[in-house]
DNA sequence: CAAACTGGTCAACCAAGTTGTCTAGTTGCA
DNA sequence: TGCAACTAGACAACTTGGTTGACCAGTTTG
């Protein structure tokens, strides 16, 4: 499985210069709760779960970790008063700001491997073969 | 990322399938486990442990999983009377070949919808970034 | 305005891994 | 050749990241 390896052996070094530079063990699937949180202003914790596709529970247990490290801070909800606000505190704004960085310079490390057209062709075919599962209903990710 | 959606959408889809055809809860990490066995005559638990990059604890009690099930045989060593060999029955020789069928089953998919020509160069792409990779010393994926 | 519903918390549990300890068999070397 | 060091595998206690279930307080709806 190509695909398999490729995407461990990116994500392994992704990890591995995170190590070098971070602090807290920031763990891969928090990626997605900043990826999420920046998108979705006064998002609730039951909001993340459903978009994690795990149970609230684990959610808020997540939540409640980026929040000791100071990553996340809960407000009021502006609207509704059981729930809580999740909102990116400027360390994890600078957070996902590095990661991105992160991300196209490892990018850009395949690309000057494997050239910059063959890039493109392969970005191309998995948008299309995604767009594709998709549209067959296959549940989609994350 | 592309890899991990591509990678994520296509062992769903494979394991659906699976789930479709098959009786017991044969997990993702045991598909390793068969092609492993299959390779490799007489190999112990302790072997399996190290391919698999767990402790042989872990290795162990996958591999009494898969005896349960029928898909392995424990056999005495044939020089050492400490250890025991593993391998395959015919059933889990059977989901091998079952399970190889699928896949390029899912690859077919896969170059319908994208091509044939740029399944190819995306192939290359990812074993010659892989090569790079692992000539850098980055450990190696499973 | 009461009934049904929903966000969040607490608690018990589970699955898949970990480390540590032990026994029995194997190997290397003085 | 015999003993010390090593190793395959079993057993047990613990950790991690999730699960379901019960519950309270606040919200929505007929």
């Amino acid at each position: 499985m190509l695909f398999a390896r490729t995407f461990r052996a990116m994500t392994d070094r992704f990890h591995e210069r995170l190590a070098d530079r971070d602090l807290e063990p920031l763990r891969p699937a928090h990626g997605y709760v900043f990826r999420y949180l920046a998108a979705q202003p006064s998002a609730t914790a039951v909001d993340l779960a459903a978009h994690l596709g795990v149970s609230k529970q684990a959610a808020t247990k997540t939540v409640a970790e980026l929040v000791d490290w100071g990553y996340v801070r809960r407000t009021p909800h502006p609207t509704d008063r059981r729930a809580q606000a999740l909102t990116l505190t400027g360390k994890g704004q600078d957070y996902l700001r590095f990661a991105d960085a992160l991300w196209s310079e490892l990018e850009d490390e395949f690309a000057s491997v494997v050239g910059a057209e063959r890039l493109a062709v392969l970005r191309e075919a998995l948008q299309t073969y995604l767009a594709a599962a998709d549209a067959e209903g296959i549940r989609p990710v994350w």
